[in-house]
DNA sequence: GCTAGCACTCTACGTCCTCGAGTGCTAAAC
DNA sequence: GTTTAGCACTCGAGGACGTAGAGTGCTAGC
């Protein structure tokens, strides 16, 4: 896109800005005055037709003003973002959620904080690698032939199911069987919980092979496929934005977002280089995500990622604040 | 309400009836066609201005219909409900989803099959009473000083903390303590966790009173006073609502059911001979609230509350169908 | 007590008009 | 060659007006 000379970018720029906050097309007139670019609207005109006609910028009707295309929102943030400047305040609140309540709660708490701050639905979620590591299993005798099965991992994330055997167990038995799989199992990666590896670990540990088989069973298919849980906060708040006023347009969104698999879609872990994740419009895999822009940040704890924190609103959004915002949280995640 | 002789109550019916399914005001031409009262409508209306003294019925503008008000909802839930019969299909449809999946997730997909029956939100919870047992508890070594607390409940629910300790325990040693605190603790009613009884139970188990401290806070402010996790399903289906279209009726509704103690409050449960929960509109003791209706059932095991459903609509709804359907599933949710 | 008839009321909707914002083009100025 | 003033043009928002239709309340007669 080197197709824009430098009046042309600082014209788009201040357009965005604008219309960013206004949420109202921007005619010549109000560029020229606003800020002053010491030219005339009347060549701040030929520089948006320009701008136009290279699909940056948008007539809703020909008497109107012009809108930022999702070009446009690219351009942005690829090339014209600048470090913004985040309030005392709003640090101090993240800060505040964020190391005031109980530590496995916290991801919960940073989406509910970045939600009501930015008035644009959150997402969260603890990554759950292949490298996350077993720490403990135990097995609660619920009746004779059922037990409640709890793993519980590196992260502090845990699953409970219930395990049905075909024949009674003692719970004496229970306990001592469940306490021999636990320590052969401990420290085991994740991503070794093939069929086969767990077999061999855990295989031949006891009389009761059935149960061992169903234990495995349910490790398997719990922690090596489900990612953890994830948050969404705030929802409602985009029907807060202009854009969504219309419930027609809303609907899918609030529709989509209320599914879990779509939010951890959103929520793919970026790698080190990539750790901010911008998604504008129909950049969305997603048909109901069309008419919105994601950004999503990923934090790391000991070179390997954590967790990942986003939010989900209007294409038109000021991305630089909210990165800087997402940035900041995502650093503060990774101190906790 | 003895003021209404039985055509103003069947008149009242069969406007009730059509208005919930046409969302639109229904004039007196209507009533007297659609089902053959033998009256004219010159009649009809007569006791349709009669309905409207008595405050059951409204006329949105002069030459419009009428709509029910909410004190006609009231009569109409409190004395002229009959049993719906509920389709084949919605029935295997909600049972299928019940029994399907994991069994620790059986409310949550209970209230998610609810919501797409209805195209309402749904809400779900099991009770937590001071009958709840604890079964068993877990100590699980994280860092020296920090370990992951475990308390598995008689009703499968349990809840995970970290615990700190001012002094740091060898695994080990924190292993046997656990068992020793699980064995003392286990089949205690949680109604019993008073910080007295509690110090009584495991206040002399060992030398690491601190720890046992520790433990004994964390018991009491998660396991007496945290009722369990509550699922809300659906909430952007207000938004097909006809009532629902102006968002900045729907955005309140909405932003209410995304707090947890809300839905905490709608979910209280009701007693044997309350099964059943009706609020309409202005009932509602949340602001919020006071568009919607709500209707929750809890259901029970053995005598006692196990779990609420329910659902939060327009207080146009179809009060007998969504009774029905919440009954029903009610007494399935009761078998599981 | 019921109903036919009728005048009345009020909204929804379409048309017409004006106002104003913003444009694109052209010709003059720098 | 670039910039700008001037101007005619376009189009949507919004108000005024009129009509159609739905529904009502009232009255007089059955």
């Amino acid at each position: 896109m080197a197709e824009l000379d430098t009046r042309k970018r600082e014209i788009l720029r201040l357009i965005i800005d604008d219309y960013v906050l206004t949420a109202e097309p921007i005619g010549s007139e109000t560029v020229s005055a606003r800020h002053r670019l010491g030219v005339s609207p009347a060549t701040v005109r030929n520089e948006m037709a320009g701008l136009e006609e290279l699909g940056y910028l948008r007539q809703p009707h020909t008497s109107a003003g012009r809108v930022p295309t999702e070009q446009a929102y690219r351009v942005y943030v690829d090339s014209m973002l600048g470090e913004e400047h985040l309030p005392a305040w709003e640090r101090a609140r993240l800060r505040r959620t964020l190391f005031g309540v109980q530590p496995d709660r916290t991801v919960e708490q940073a989406a509910h904080a970045l939600a009501s701050v930015t008035n644009f639905a959150a997402v969260a979620a603890s990554v759950t690698t292949g490298e996350t590591r077993l720490r403990h299993l135990q097995l609660v005798p619920l009746t004779p032939r059922r037990a409640l099965l709890i793993a519980v991992t590196d992260e502090g994330v845990f699953e409970g199911t219930t395990a049905e055997f075909e024949t009674p167990i003692p719970p004496d038995d229970l306990d001592r069987l469940s306490h021999e799989i636990s320590r052969r199992i401990a420290g085991m990666p994740l991503h070794d919980l093939t069929p086969r590896t767990l077999d061999a670990v855990i295989g031949d540990a006891a009389r009761y092979q059935r149960v061992v088989d169903e234990v495995a069973r349910l490790l398997r298919e719990h922690l090596s496929q489900t990612p953890g849980p994830v948050y969404s906060e705030g929802k409602a708040n985009i029907l807060k934005q202009p854009e969504f006023q219309d419930v027609r347009r809303a609907q899918p969104v609030l529709s989509a977002l209320e599914q879990r698999d779509v939010v951890v879609e959103l929520l793919r872990p970026g790698s080190e280089e990539d750790r901010v994740r911008i998604t504008i419009g129909r950049e969305n895999k997603r048909e109901e995500m069309r008419e919105c822009s994601v950004i999503t940040v990923t934090y790391f704890v000991e070179d390997r990622p954590a967790g990942v924190v986003g939010i989900v609103g209007p294409t038109r959004m000021r991305y630089g604040k909210v990165i800087s915002l997402l940035s900041f949280l995502a650093d503060s995640l990774a101190e906790a």
